[in-house]
DNA sequence: AAATCGGGGTC
DNA sequence: GACCCAGATTT
């Protein structure tokens, strides 16, 4: 084992974090083993999603959804609200999937070939990796985006991070342990999270840096290399806040494929880089589009304006259409944009009476 | 190789 | 504001 190796290790035993899925390297040299249904079920939350994001909405799935074969009794609204929030709902969508053909092709059983995981709905390279050297002690290489920075500082790889994957890999090969694996990947993780971080890394602190050429160079500022990215375009559009005489608003379940796939959702127009034509959706007292919400996501801007209306009773339109109570509609179902047209809704509904 | 798919923490 | 986060999947 090489000698960066062990300094990772020993940094990782003494500084590492404690989190609710993970098992101690000194618990884990007692004979504790993983579950590898937690370490499966957090890494499909953490794709490009923070520690500090995940770890309340893993707490409670683990709470409500124990094991593979509870999970795969859920039902997808169930489990696609409790999602609301966290973002890339396919995410949601994908872990019931998997839950059924796991129960169905593997008797509840997690896979542990690697062809096997990433056939999964939501396995990927990265995932099915994981899963293998954090869940099963494989000694699978495990690279996400922040071994990336970490391997590219290392060894001063001075092309964008996505052109230079094959190289990042090779180097990889010579620094990953046989043993220990998943430990090593973690005390990475750990690494990039509290030291080597994207911005002003703290190399003074860090065990490996009499490693790192970067660090040797004085480089640590401008590796890895970024690309400039493409401006974000600013879609338009209306979003109906429909309010009923015995407080029932008007809601939506929105198609599984797209955005917000799958999630509950107010009525709106099209989002288009034109402002669409203002149609309402079901006959009503509406206000005017003053009031407006801002929302980004990953590639364009949103501005809806929030149109208020006050109906005497629902003439339902369209069968998508749900009605809901407004003052037992639980906001935690939403997805944040819809969160934001709730409250300017409630906030607006109750200026006109 | 580029686009799609969320939301929030951090500096 | 810009950047990035234990990425996967489709185009």
């Amino acid at each position: 084992m090489q000698k960066l190796t062990r300094s990772l290790l020993r940094w990782y035993e003494k500084k590492g974090r404690r989190l609710p899925w993970r098992i101690s390297p000194y618990d884990l040299k007692t004979g504790i083993k993983p579950d590898p249904y937690k370490v499966w079920v957090s890494e499909i939350m953490l794709q490009q999603t923070t520690v500090s994001t995940v770890i309340p909405y893993f707490n409670q799935f683990i709470e409500e959804w124990c094991n593979v074969a509870q999970l795969s009794k859920a039902d997808q609204n169930e489990i696609i609200s409790f999602w609301a929030g966290l973002g890339y709902y396919s995410r949601a969508r994908n872990i019931l999937r998997s839950a059924k053909e796991i129960m169905d092709k593997y008797q509840g059983e997690i896979p542990e070939e690697k062809d096997k995981l990433k056939s999964l709905p939501g396995i990927g390279e990265y995932t099915a990796s994981a899963i293998r050297s954090i869940g099963f002690q494989k000694s699978d290489i495990t690279i996400d985006g922040n071994i990336e920075r970490i391997i590219t500082r290392l060894f001063r790889i001075e092309t964008p991070i996505r052109f230079s994957k094959k190289i990042i890999q090779k180097k990889a090969k010579l620094i990953f342990p046989k043993n220990r694996t998943g430990d090593f990947c973690q005390g990475l993780m750990d690494l990039a999270n509290i030291i080597c971080k994207p911005r002003k890394p703290i190399c003074t602190e860090c065990p490996i840096s009499s490693f790192c050429e970067s660090f040797k160079e004085g480089e640590t500022d401008s590796i890895p290399v970024k690309v400039p990215k493409k401006p974000k375009p600013i879609r338009k559009g209306f979003v109906y806040f429909v309010k009923n005489n015995d407080n029932k608003i008007l809601m939506e379940r929105r198609p599984d494929e797209g955005l917000l796939g799958g999630l509950l959702a107010f009525p709106s127009s099209d989002w288009l880089e034109n402002e669409p034509d203002l149609v309402f959706p079901i006959d009503a007292e509406w206000s005017q589009p003053f009031d407006k919400i801002m929302h980004e996501f990953t590639h364009f801007k949103l501005e809806l304006k929030v149109v208020v209306g006050m109906a005497g009773k629902f003439h339902i339109k369209k069968s998508t259409y749900e009605v809901f109570d407004l003052h037992s509609l639980d906001e935690s179902q939403l997805p944040t944009l819809m969160r934001k047209v709730l409250r300017k809704g409630k906030k607006l509904a109750n200026q006109k009476i």
